[in-house]
DNA sequence: ACCCCTAATAATGTATCCAATCATGTGAAT
DNA sequence: ATTCACATGATTGGATACATTATTAGGGGT
């Protein structure tokens, strides 16, 4: 069996419209917009030191990954989300998660791959030893998350998985990049599902792997929008969100992988 | 609870770049191009009579839906599908469209839908009335098929399953358009299941909806892969697929080039 | 004969220009 | 006063021209 070295890889910005993309998503997911506001071409193209071809093709992208509305002849808007659209997006990526499980596990992970978690899991278990989440630790254990779910996504061998997971992501806040960090016993459950989900993967079993992780980013979804809907400044507080991670590179739009 | 007049509405062609894409698709699911096959530009835009511009917006949708691969500065090319790719298709669309039925139980279906739903198995039951599916009656029975499904995905009320599903279908052969015809006993079980779906929508149970479903897709993913799997040429003769409307003329093997 | 380097060629990426469409604001008629 | 019509300005969509990158053909050297 083939080794996942990396689970989902990204190709650099070579040409400008990625470079545009990927700098107007940054944009976006930094708040740079509010919801509704129009995407100027002019304006946009000179701010990002490009002609209009190619910020309309990045436009383009942006649109097909949800993260803008198109309109012909009307251009191009700030998507508005509601709290719906994540409670919908978390209970697919829910399904498509637990279906991944079920399969890296049917497949029978490489002995590669189940030490990886295993190792991912004693990373948390190093993180969390002292019974919090430390503030200064939080990039390290967001890595060790994300690391963990692409994993068993790319050990699912099933690449439909990996790109609408990817593509529910473009949901601001519906991701694994996002922790809820202020309530210790939350996390601490999460992990031990972490935990419980590496053992079932490397039993085979399926199901158990399968409702666990069902679970585990259903819970995680339930949690952050209710949050949203009682207080939604105070759950931004309180959630970590980097639009840019230390190491990892964005994934970028168009990119078979 | 609102009505879903049109389940999954798809706009017309208003800017030429749209024209293109659907133009390009169709020539695709057609099979008027070779896997690996370049898409010359200049060529392309001659041919469809537009621009190069709205072609390249047109080849980059095509491109995010993974009909196409893109590499900057060598262009598009025809994706090469393998049965795997066919396979891990079917089984996320089991999943995601089971997940849907169950959504829908659980929601409960307006009355609108779930007589829509009855009378689109009344629709089935007069097709297959005389223990055979007539020739003629192909096109009938696969609009038939298309509305059950897109139906319940609109009951789901969430948006990512329509949107995802909907992009499995640009797997060549991935289709609820796609109809084997040749055995009748299949159509009768799968027409059976439709009945049964139906049924349990009704009833509210939504978990034995989203079981009927997973097995409905699953096993016609499994019938259609391991046909071509054991004779390609025949099994795309029993494939009765349609791009867009019955008056298909024939899919010329001996493509020009 | 083979390989590598170089130059010509072709195709893609980008910029600019023109056309078509939509939004806005003014004015007259009811 | 309100509404409809029309004209004007702004913005997007499309076509064309230019720049940049890959591919390929050819020649010289080993």
């Amino acid at each position: 069996m083939t080794e996942t070295d990396s689970p989902l890889p990204s190709p650099p910005d070579v040409t400008s419209a990625d470079a545009a993309a990927t700098s107007i998503r940054e944009m976006i997911l930094e708040g740079h917009f509010m919801p509704g506001d129009r995407l100027h071409q002019d304006h946009l193209a000179e701010t990002l030191g490009v002609s209009r071809t190619p910020l309309r093709t990045a436009l383009a992208r942006l649109a097909q990954d949800g993260l803008i509305d198109y309109e012909p002849n009307r251009g191009y808007r700030i998507r508005r989300f509601l709290v719906s659209d994540i409670r919908e997006a978390f209970t697919v990526r829910a399904n498509l998660e637990g279906l991944a499980c079920r399969l890296a596990a049917e497949a029978g992970m490489s002995t590669g791959d189940l030490d990886r978690l295993q190792a991912l899991v004693a990373e948390g278990d190093a993180i969390l030893f002292k019974g919090a989440l430390p503030i200064d630790q939080l990039p390290a254990y967001r890595r060790m998350n994300v690391e963990f779910h692409e994993t068993i996504i790319a050990a699912a061998g099933n690449r439909w998985i990996g790109r609408f997971v990817h593509q529910s992501h473009n949901v601001p806040l519906v991701s694994d990049r996002v922790i809820l960090w202020d309530d210790f016993g939350v996390i601490h459950r999460s992990h031990d599902d972490h935990r419980r989900i590496a053992g079932a993967l490397a039993d085979r079993d399926g199901v158990r792997a399968q409702n666990l992780m069902n679970e585990h980013v259903t819970y995680a979804g339930q949690l952050l929008a209710d949050r949203l809907e009682a207080d939604p400044s105070a759950t931004l507080r309180h959630a970590f969100h980097d639009k840019k991670a230390d190491d990892r590179t964005r994934p970028s739009t168009g990119d078979p992988r």
